[in-house]
DNA sequence: ATGTAGCCGGTAGCATGTTACTTGCTGGAG
DNA sequence: CTCCAGCAAGTAACATGCTACCGGCTACAT
């Protein structure tokens, strides 16, 4: 006979795993400059903790490519460059459109209404002009999607991706253009899968995508030659 | 002024470096068979290093989906399920398929000339019914198409993704097909880059991951149900 | 002033010690 | 025979010890 459990196991999160958060959230936040040197050691007692869980985490995040390890000399905070940002969108442009097609073919009612929710908090964001809430519920709303196409491998690798954008420390936003403009084009992505239009949701997580591309790309190179990142676009379908 | 190095310095890889390859080996080939559970303690021993160099390999390859720690008890061995087959195989059509068309834009007389020598190779091991040398060329032959499509990201975990499907020790061959037909596709593919032509890579290559998808997906499920991973290649150009 | 040999502090890589926990086993109670 | 408490072995996670080596600094030679 098995019984339900009194209370959920609580996982329990071991050092590592705490301190790969906390830099991460330090590399993202720019406490951690980007191309500085640090030593194991040095952060290992910033942490309050000995040298080998810090040592562990590094290790994990040298190979998501946000840190490298130099011999005798230390760990160094790695910058995403122009050229690595190119790479990043296009592999975005890459899996989400097809991922957003096979979405829409499955699309449940929950995962209708649990996009429909984020997009609320969205808007609610952008009434508010609070960035920092309206990217993290941005973020959410392509994960679903991701996790709705049935890969489960792409929704991770595609969150991976995101962390090494904000290594840039850049926000998708840009001064240019404005939070209610990227809410109308998460509103069109949602309509389509509502009515599990897979054509238009791939259409419009494409015009989605390849805006916030170009967006991007302008803003951090401001000498804005030709996009390299439209003519991955061009290979994707919608 | 620059003077030539006398000798090419040797890059000194790690133990770390060297458990690893050691280790992934290991689970490709089964002699670390999959769901069997091992100590780092009794790793370490056998290589004749002690557990921090295993413990930091093991955690690598932890990120790349291979094995998974078990607190307190030991490290797993993971074999990649056939969802798991799936998910991989989707990833490659959506980025290798691309990536082909990009590389024919660019292709150089030097990369088209190394892709000579890989397919030649290939020939001589197909002759010689080498599937072991065969397979290796052929790695190496998208590889270098998708080095040269220009985004190092995509080669790099498109590389990564290989590993998972050898975990489940299976050759991409099969009973059914012969080692001749598997070269046919991969000429196609070189006389579209070749010739620069872009859409016809792309199309030579979908036709080739397709093809050797639905027989690997086939041979290992052998309950061939409809298989979804056309229906992600339905949402890529050629 | 300039170049450089050698010292020295600091570091990653690797080895080893410690701890808390999980699990299989065993033996005794019912 | 069945069940389970408690013991013992073995483990990952974490802490700490050790060493070769890298690079900046200094001070001396030219």
């Amino acid at each position: 006979m098995t019984e339900a459990p009194l209370q959920e196991i609580k996982a329990d999160p071991s050092i590592t795993d705490r301190v790969r958060d906390s830099i991460r959230e330090a590399i993202i936040d720019g406490r951690l400059a980007p191309g500085s040197l640090h030593s194991v050691q040095s952060l290992a007692s910033s942490f309050g903790v000995s040298r080998t869980p810090v040592r562990e985490a590094l290790i994990d995040l040298e190979g998501k490519g946000m840190v490298e390890f130099e011999r005798n000399r230390g760990v160094r905070i790695l910058q995403t460059s122009i050229h690595d940002l190119e790479e990043i969108l296009a592999l975005r442009i890459l899996l989400e459109v097809p991922a957003a097609h096979r979405a829409a073919e499955q699309a449940t009612e929950e995962t209708a209404a649990a996009l429909s929710d984020e997009l609320q908090a969205m808007r609610r964001a952008a009434r508010d002009r609070d960035e920092v809430t309206m990217m993290a519920h941005d973020r959410r709303f392509h994960e679903i999607i991701n996790e709705a196409s049935g890969n489960s491998r792409l929704a991770a690798y595609v969150d991976d991706l995101r962390d090494l954008i904000l290594t840039r420390g850049v926000s998708t936003v840009g001064r240019s253009r404005d939070l209610p403009a990227i809410v109308r084009e998460h509103e069109a992505i949602l309509a389509a899968i509502e009515s599990n239009d897979s054509a238009a949701a791939a259409k419009a997580m494409k015009d989605h995508l390849v805006n916030t591309s170009s967006l991007l790309l302008r803003q951090e190179s401001d000498a804005a030659g030709t996009e390299p990142n439209v003519r991955w676009a061009e290979l994707v379908i919608g």
